[in-house]
DNA sequence: ACCTGAACACCGTTCAAGT
DNA sequence: ACCTGAACACCGTTCAAGT
């Protein structure tokens, strides 16, 4: 969401604040204390401004937020080097974006917005399409397939983060614990079975197993 | 999260409101209105009582939230007659879940809980991780195979359920538009392809498509 | 054009007291 | 045991006015 950065007539007051220093100061407060802290009232005490002075910079919290996103990734999203082999580049194209974003739990508040994160992002988007049409999918397939990775990363990482942040506040991980504690083995004889090995399996990182998989049956038979 | 309805020693006033009678308002609120107005002081005021008295019978709002889930997830979750064959089985099951979900777009603030979300869907898990293990899976591949078919579903309908809600406050809908028509061809050039075909492809409703593949693969060569 | 002050219309939750 | 009233410590945003 870049801003015009055509040269504006000088008139009027000169700006005290600008879009840059805001988003700066907001990533601070983000990486120090938690997007919950992100208030349009603290971010402007922080800034030694008032609340409205930032309304002039940014349109509303939604927009500041969107903004916040758009710098972490153009900060963090460097293009890797990717396999030739077009499978392995959708796997590495996706497990950058992954991995940029999962390093970021914050972004769970803002990344459930859809499927364009950020301009930046696109080129990724670019390289899993381009792979998986390369792979042999038409170029309406492979968008469908891109939305199923997508759908899959995100869920991923929205799934672990808020699981992260309950395990944080606890409590809550005593109630699963009690839930599968108490599984009845003859309605539930699976569950019963791998009850007291829920936790660490589920624990395990297998996000590429399970792209891996994905991929392969996105792929399978063309 | 059933509470004890061990009889209770009748000491002290009798109570005036009950938990079922909060949930009941809590859900009819969420109904009319959305859950952006389901708060204390409201569901309090429609009940005819005082912010305060719910904090009696509920613990906070996160608690209120978790029991209006499991509230709805046993008034909706009807199991099923579920297909004979396993992998088929793990499809009905999963679709159950997603549908019911789906229909529900406020559970999105809650759903991003965990993988637990009511002890009516433990059912269903059961159905999952079993269908697989008979398809072949080992009982720990088979977990992780469940865990991958929710991320894909839980992020299915979080990715969804936004990109609706965005789509209702508009505006944003006309940014994507202007990035896709700004796409440089030279650079992005599998984008700018689909780019007029972007809305509509990512509109179609894939969710089993991309379910299938990812059970395909989680499946094949075993 | 840019910023300020005051106000509006809210929140979730705690605390002390009442019945 | 259950409920009330008042208060604490906040929110995002609008509006009218100042420089």
């Amino acid at each position: 969401m870049p801003q015009p950065s055509a040269p504006r007539k000088a008139l009027g007051r000169p700006p005290r604040i600008s879009r840059e220093e805001i988003i700066e100061t907001a990533r601070r407060i983000v990486a120090e204390q938690g997007v919950d802290r992100l208030t349009m009232r603290r971010l402007a005490a922080e800034i030694g401004s008032t609340p409205m002075a930032l309304y002039h910079h940014v349109r509303d919290k939604e927009e500041l937020l969107v903004l916040l996103l758009d710098d972490y990734a153009t900060r963090t999203l460097r293009r890797p080097e990717l396999p030739a082999h077009p499978r392995e580049r959708v796997i590495a194209a996706t497990t950058a974006i992954h991995d940029a974003l999962a390093a970021c739990p914050w972004i769970v508040e803002v990344l459930t917005a859809d499927d364009l994160m950020s301009t930046t992002a696109l080129w990724f988007v670019e390289q899993i399409v381009d792979g998986l049409v390369e792979c042999g999918l038409s170029p309406d397939r492979a968008v469908h397939g891109y939305r199923a990775i997508w759908y899959y990363t995100a869920g991923e990482i929205v799934v672990r983060t808020t699981a992260a942040r309950r395990r944080a506040d606890d409590d809550s991980a005593t109630y699963r614990e009690q839930v599968f504690a108490d599984l009845d083995p003859s309605e539930l004889p699976r569950l019963a079975q791998v009850a007291d090995r829920w936790a660490p399996l589920t624990a395990e990182d297998t996000y590429q197993d399970g792209l891996r998989a994905l991929l392969d049956g996105l792929l399978a038979g063309r």
